[in-house]
DNA sequence: TACTTGTAGTACGATTTCGTACAATGTTAG
DNA sequence: CTAACATTGTACGAAATCGTACTACAAGTA
């Protein structure tokens, strides 16, 4: 990789995680307090899983320690919006699930957060944001992969 | 903002807020103990700076509150990668500067990172990086201008 | 069955994050 | 000048993050 290209890839890489903060704040300012917009993230994903998760499989998903997931769900379990039931399967393992008040929370925050960003000032710049789309998520998946790969 | 353009928004946040995750541990994995990227972030910009800056200044920078700021300086001081030293034109203030072994650190894990980068199995998916950039740049500077005018 | 090894979740503690409150200094209106 | 007000950095404490070590259960071996 010559140092040309070296140097846009962390120019990619810094660019990609000022955003990151941006939209993890315009999230949070939509949630309430003590919920992150990972555990945003979290409810995100259940909602897509009835069924529920285990929290390994949420670590894993989530690209974030055992312990720290631990943590998270106990938040979120102790404000209502998911419960966490023994898992059927293994004794040793539990599942967490989203409850109806986690829904609502879901939907009351998607949606004032899409009303914020459509009223942003100046205006979200909708077509650059799709033209990154396809690309970004092939390059999430190159990562996934690598990271499946070696650790 | 049609449902379709807001779906792809949180859509493109997502998937933003797991590739910034995927390179923050791709630069912390050559990083010393306790420094994070958001320590070598704060290194590079002060490279660029040699007259340094105040604290206030770089936790605007990087978005974080002033507490967290004093906090990494704190730890930056710690192990002497930059100094702190008091501002001659406002003696409420202070200026922090990055070191020679800062600059070493700095440079060090830029070497290392890229070189992960450069072998990573499979390969970094570069023409996708660079098609993103631009419109990424401009994305965050959008973002950067909204942030100003409201909050 | 008894034994070895592996895996799920958590207690615990060190560190980090960040909101509140504050002391020191700067700035400005009068 | 000086009194109000604003700004800089920090002490402090509550909460979050995450590495280490552990318990409980599972799975494979003999």
């Amino acid at each position: 990789m010559d140092d040309d290209s070296t140097h846009n890839v962390f120019r990619f890489f810094t660019e990609v995680g000022i955003i990151a903060q941006f939209s993890a704040r315009l999230i949070e300012k939509n949630l309430p307090e003590r919920i992150t917009h990972l555990h945003f993230g979290l409810l995100g994903h259940m909602s897509r899983r009835p069924d529920g998760e285990t929290p390994q499989q949420l670590a894993y998903a989530f690209q974030v320690p055992k312990t720290s997931m631990t943590h998270m769900i106990r938040v979120l379990e102790a404000e209502g919006y998911i419960e966490i039931v023994p898992n059927p399967e293994d004794a040793r393992s539990k599942l967490a699930k989203i409850t109806p008040k986690g829904g609502e929370l879901l939907m009351q925050a998607y949606a004032k957060s899409a009303q914020d960003a459509a009223t942003m000032d100046p205006p979200l710049l909708i077509d650059q944001i799709e033209q990154c789309l396809e690309p970004l998520a092939q390059i999430r998946a190159q990562l996934d992969a690598a990271r499946d790969k070696s650790g």
